[in-house]
DNA sequence: ATAAATACCGAAAACGTTTTCGAAACCACC
DNA sequence: GGTGGTTTCGAAAACGTTTTCGGTATTTAT
């Protein structure tokens, strides 16, 4: 079982290796019978190059790096599909790390993927990520890098996001269209940019229909989970009974927050109304059935990988390359839970 | 912003190539004072080894090629993350790629990391593998592969499994046990081996407990949805009124069953009585919450690292490798759908 | 003192490919 | 028959590492 090489074509050819080789990649200094008969024993033989020689040789790999806060996810996981299938129609492979929301774990799968020499590397940081200089590394060693949805606004890089800000200011005046006053917010984590820039769309609502802000009717997750949810349900409706209106960070807790009513004999929408963020497939199955804010994740992952190829591209033709920042659009669900 | 080498490296301290690369391997025969020079020296410059050199050396990259049928899934999720985890800890990188159920990507991907020359191959099945042909040069071409969950019983690898058979058995004798006296099955589609055992089981069950089998209670899935779930749940009441228990090939349908009936004000458990298959989170948070099998998904994936591990050690090793067959246990949740 | 063992180092080959550059061979043309 | 141009080929260097093998230099034993 020897690996078929291109000396071993030549010399049963008894050409050169040279030869050989641009008859496969097509120069044209290369006769049309010689190029026939090597493409001929190739094809035979099931030649493919050895790509650890061809990595070597070009100093790239066709592979880039991925690292995401969490693989089971509805949301990434359809980043991930769009990010796979345009890289791949690409002639790229992607390798996927996981950060676990960890910033130390964060630190070291960057470091492995630029040991690993990928080609490109993008990342959704996690939600511990308050200090970027691990990051800068990436950027010092001009290794072509897009962030995408949790990025550092600080960061020179392409990124691809949503509004956060104004997905957020939509939900939440639905919910002032709906007739809710009192609104409550469960938002994210204190560090991550996007749950900022939610809470200041929930706040910029508020002000702009005569709604008093009050910072107690915001409750901030700690790991963004279904038990925080019905947590932060039953302590909401026993500090504030009035809450009519709950705008909430992400699906997945949103869904803990119904379930917590459902148990308790609170009646969505009637008692109180609620809207989630991202659109996870769950929403429209649960009863009552939950409004939401759609993100487009697959196209999300698809614009991300070519912004990455750009930068890729550029870089290997010694072109100057600026980085860019691609929004995309958001649209309110409304489903039973607003009703 | 030139790359490290251990040629640098050489130069600066005057000593050659071949000590560096000993004394940062560890070897013996290199004196302690030179060692310490050389570690100190590329801890200063950052230097890490180009694993393009490495891998053309060493003929291995230390990166292994998975393919599923579909990353949107809580299942396959959960599994990769279990190879991601485990194959990290072995400081293995995992290049991820999906076959969208067709037959004619599947093989297409399996080249392309055949000719990425990845050392090792975990793969589960897509619908469409009726004809293994392609999947007999990965293991002519001695390249280490396991399989997981959609396997083909014929090929000779290293399997991680449920006993499908056993696990549909113990649910639809859990119906029984409640009391169904009439049980359909909406099965998934021809050709995967878990389809196929998972109805046999259902069959057995049957028997064992003097329930005639009727073929016409049998329903086959094509694309395995939510949507399929409400249609099958349309055509059993229409069939077979009396129809007083389904089971069915996974919670993804069973979803969609239980929306058909909640559409239509057909109680469950209370008229029919269901259970799914996987324990995909959803399925605790509708309402009524879905009786499922509970199937470890992540263990799964640990465990098909694991083997494909084995098999790559014994084969660097040059030592002989029989491929093993790992089962691990399912368990019957009861919910309210079933009570 | 010499012989034998040990410690330390480096030259060189090898992994398989890509690409530059020069050379040989052929043709056409005046 | 010499000049210039085109076509076709291959030698060789390069990518950066690992590992074998032999060669000094130094230590230990006799």
């Amino acid at each position: 079982m020897k690996e078929i090489t291109l000396k071993q074509i030549a010399e049963t050819l008894g050409i050169s290796v040279t030869t050989v080789s641009k008859a496969l990649k097509g120069y044209s200094d290369v006769n049309d019978k010689t190029r026939q008969s090597v493409l001929d024993l190739a094809a035979s033989l099931n030649y493919t190059p050895n790509s650890f020689a061809v990595n070597l040789r070009t100093k790239e790999s066709k592979t880039i790096g991925l690292i995401i806060p969490e693989l089971v996810h509805h949301f990434f996981s359809n980043v991930i599909k769009g990010i796979i299938e345009e890289a791949e129609k690409n002639g790229y492979l992607v390798i996927i790390l996981q950060s676990n929301e960890s910033l130390e774990l964060e630190k070291k799968q960057i470091e492995l993927l630029i040991n690993k020499r990928v080609d490109g590397i993008i990342i959704s940081l996690s939600n511990d990520a308050n200090n970027e200089i691990y990051l800068q590394q990436i950027i010092q060693r001009e290794i072509p890098f897009v962030q995408f949805d949790k990025i550092s606004k600080l960061l020179p890089s392409s990124k691809v996001i949503i509004n956060d800000q104004k997905a957020a200011y939509q939900a939440v005046k639905h919910l002032i269209d709906k007739g809710c006053k009192k609104i409550a917010h469960i938002r994210g984590p204190i560090n991550p940019q996007n749950a900022i820039d939610r809470f200041l769309g929930y706040k910029k609502a508020l002000e702009d229909h005569n709604i008093p802000f009050d910072s107690s009717l915001v409750y901030p997750c700690k790991n963004v989970t279904f038990e925080e949810g019905k947590q932060f349900a039953e302590k909401i409706v026993n500090e504030h009974q009035d809450v009519d209106g709950i705008f909430v960070i992400t699906d997945l807790v949103a869904v803990g927050v119904l379930a917590h009513f459902n148990e308790h004999q609170i009646k969505v929408p009637e008692q109180i109304k609620i809207i989630g963020f991202s659109n996870w497939f769950m929403s429209q199955v649960i009863t009552p059935k939950l409004s939401t804010v759609d993100q487009p994740s697959f196209e999300m992952g698809e614009q991300a990988f070519k912004l990455l190829l750009e930068e890729m591209q550029a870089r290997k033709d010694f072109l100057p390359f600026t980085p860019r920042t691609i929004e995309l659009e958001t649209s309110v669900i409304e489903r039973e839970s607003s009703f």
